[in-house]
RNA sequence: GCCAGGGUGGGGUAGUUGGUUAUCCUAAGGGACUGUGGAUCCCUCGACCCGGGUUCGAAUCUCGGCCCUGGCCCCA
């Protein structure tokens, strides 16, 4: 038999349903705090995402030639993309400009639990507005987002310039190296490789800063920075919300063309992949041709917060099997038809069963039954008979409709 | 890319000192049953992940590959 590829999945009805349940909700908090949805192309020219995250990301990448051996990659993210439309037409909107998207992304990786070639993201861009609360407005966006959903979730908000002050002047290999060590709170690595490059006096204010857990700790280890008034706002709006979060001044892993505000979200049932938001502000747009401007923007990882939640409820929807015997199969279909114009799922027979094959079927699959047989044709009635009750009765089309409408939601 | 554990009908399973036609449950289709229920009974459909090796004989032993699961690395 052939296989799906790698990394891919198939979802049956059942899922997709609670899928789409979970990305409405996401949809519709989006839609309350202003973030109008976008779309790019499923693939791009490969250099989009070269340019924002260098060379060696091509090995993680679907890459093709197209016919015309341009040089093309299905897309492993879509802020680049986002940032690509900007510069080609959105720059005359005014600012700032909110929107979002719902996308499926690729990335050539190693399948495991919650990380799939074939992903979901669901995430935001506000672009155009350089401020506390625009990065403030982004955090509490996610977390409503996140909540909308169900899942439960630590939020950790932090801010590369402390721990750049501290590293300013060494080498960037040493940085990435020593911040690596900071974001996983490996303290032990970190006093490994300060020691190595002779730098052990900064194992002190590095090792306290991963241990901040308030911005009035961060300036004590780290004293005055430039951007300080801009951080004390922005966490100052939070707090002023009721936002719940742990302040993380380790946050630095993948997050290169980050350059202030950076924040992350964690679900708590999860295994090694349990990262399920990702965002911070950002400069991206100079790499495009467009104009600098700021920016600031998340992702949720949607399949790893469906894998969280595990079986969602949904909202009861009834079902309505229409039944009928051969000669009446003409009023049969006319009745399905002012079902479903009435709204109900209504659905006929099409095996050539008899009728006690078919209300045995409708059992399986539908909360009620129509039946139409002779005998209703003759007198211009339906029988409906509630197949959790049992209860049926012989009535017209309107009334029948009418009680199925009042039983079930939808 | 690394480590570990796994792959038997659509789903779940029994079966490995190598031995007939591979077990059971479930789902699906049909029938018993031509105007009324998921029961019962009967029938049908349907599997040893792929390939090489050892052997008279492989689901079982062996090698390679593919895929899945958990962890590591990475994570734009």
């Amino acid at each position: 038999m052939l296989q799906k590829p790698r990394g891919t999945r198939d979802f049956l009805p059942e899922e997709m349903e609670q899928r789409r349940s979970i990305e409405q909700r996401m949809r519709e908090v989006a839609r309350r705090w202003g973030y109008r949805e976008v779309c790019t192309p499923d693939f791009e020219h490969l250099e989009l995402f070269t340019m924002k995250s260098g060379e060696g990301i091509i090995q993680e990448m679907y890459v093709f030639e197209d016919k015309s051996g341009r040089k093309m990659t299905l897309r492993p993210e879509v802020t680049a993309a986002v940032l690509r439309m900007y510069v080609n037409e959105g720059r005359v909107i005014p600012k700032p400009i909110r929107w979002c998207y719902f996308a499926d992304c690729f990335r050539y990786e190693r399948p495991q639990k919650g990380r799939y070639r074939q992903f979901w993201q669901f995430g935001v861009e506000l672009i155009g507005a350089d401020t506390a609360l625009a990065d403030a407005e982004v955090i509490m966006l996610a977390d409503d987002m996140l909540r909308s959903t169900g899942v439960t979730f630590d939020l950790h908000v932090g801010h590369l310039a402390p721990m750049k002050h501290i590293l300013s002047g060494l080498d960037p290999g040493d940085q990435g190296l020593i911040m690596a060590c900071l974001d996983k709170h490996d303290l032990e690595g970190l006093e490994a490789v300060l020691a190595a490059r002779g730098l052990s006096h900064l194992a002190e204010p590095l090792a306290a800063l991963s241990g901040c857990r308030s911005v009035d700790e961060v300036f004590e280890v780290t004293g005055d920075v430039p951007e300080r008034t801009r951080i004390e706002e922005t966490f100052g709006i939070l707090d002023s919300q009721g936002v719940s979060y742990r302040p993380d001044f380790g946050i630095a892993r993948g997050l290169d063309y980050y350059t202030g505000t950076v924040f992350e979200g964690f679900a708590r049932n999860l295994g090694a992949e349990n990262q399920i938001l990702g965002g911070g502000a950002y400069r991206l747009a100079h790499l495009f041709g467009g104009e600098d401007v700021a920016s600031c923007g998340f992702a949720i990882g949607f399949d790893r917060v469906m894998v969280s939640l595990g079986e969602v409820e949904l909202p009861h929807e009834s079902v309505v099997g229409v039944v009928c015997t051969p000669e009446a199969r003409t009023r049969a279909l006319q009745v399905a038809r002012a079902f479903r114009e009435a709204g109900i799922r209504a659905e006929v027979d099409l095996m050539q069963r008899g009728l006690s094959a078919q209300v045995a079927h409708a059992a399986k699959t539908a909360e009620f039954v129509v039946i139409v047989g002779k005998r209703e044709v003759e007198a211009g009635t339906v029988t409906l008979k509630n197949l959790s009750t049992g209860e049926q009765k012989e009535m017209g089309l309107e009334d029948a409709i009418a009680g199925v409408a009042g039983h079930g939601h939808r």
